[in-house]
DNA sequence: TATTGTTATACTCTATAACTATA
DNA sequence: TATAGTTATAGAGTATAACAATA
């Protein structure tokens, strides 16, 4: 059933939306000469010690392509790879200290970002525009079961 | 300058829109075998046959990254060389009709998954919304020079 | 001389398949 | 046997630098 007539230049508006957040990030990323990727491990890792099979799942990625990304990234000094205690095939990826550093900051200034955006509209307005988009992502996620506090915002389910 | 408190779950709605918005196209343009870039190439050339110069510029890409994409793309059969009528260096990229139809059927299917994301909000919220999240890219749009109604949706100026 | 486009080269990112070390 | 992780290989996507053809 194609889109009602109605509803286009409500599809635009919300579709080019995403694509000015999305480019504020892609920003705030390559000033650090990171990638989306590299920062999204960054970020899955700020509360977590996974395996690099948990890693892949979190990241909906195969294990090997995790290899290669964790590779690069410790090259770099951001991350590092620790024996699982239990398992002696097993490895735990961990943040260092300068990687924690750079995914605090390139999200402080990408929510920042944000918050600039909003500020184009009144306090009253802002709210109202908040209390929509949480009843739009609430619906979505009562009718998908998506975990929405889940900050790894990865296309897949844990 | 830090985001204030109050924002702080107003950005994190906002950014978690833009990643289920983003996901969307991610998986219509994954059930064609195609990549984000290949199908931004196809909707830029919708209304366009651009020089590779000029479609390195509203791709926001070096001219040799195009030459390849372009290459890819017309190995598919979805897009054509032909020669620049005035200028013997020049090609002008031209979508083929299977590329037409492509690029035409991936943005009617991700306008009906926005319609439906859209769906999950009574008639008079939905307007609201659109209302709101018109005005805050207006806003944008004219504290940034960005013109809004280029499909393109590069991170550049024309 | 300057511009248009391609090519050579190098790197990141991704997946599949084969492998090793351990369980 | 099964699982955790790496490696080999292949391909897309990207940029920089060098180049040929044309302006």
């Amino acid at each position: 059933m194609p889109a009602s007539n109605q509803t286009l230049s409500e599809v635009d508006g919300l579709t080019q939306l995403s694509f000015v957040i999305q480019q504020m990030l892609e920003r705030r990323v390559t000033e650090h000469n990171l990638s989306l990727i590299q920062i999204r491990l960054l970020g899955v890792l700020r509360d977590r010690e996974p395996t690099m099979t948990a890693l892949a799942t979190l990241l909906g990625l195969d294990k090997s392509s995790v290899s290669g990304l964790v590779d690069r990234a410790q090259r770099r000094g951001l991350v590092e790879r620790i024996p699982a205690p239990d398992d002696r095939r097993a490895s735990l990826v961990r943040l260092t200290d300068p990687g924690r550093a750079i995914a605090t900051e390139v999200a402080g200034r990408f929510a920042d970002d944000i918050s600039a955006l909003l500020s184009g509209l009144p306090r009253g307005e802002r709210k109202t525009l908040s209390q929509l988009v949480s009843k739009l992502l609430t619906t979505l996620a009562t009718a998908q079961g998506v975990d929405l506090f889940d900050t790894a915002s990865s296309p897949n389910s844990p």
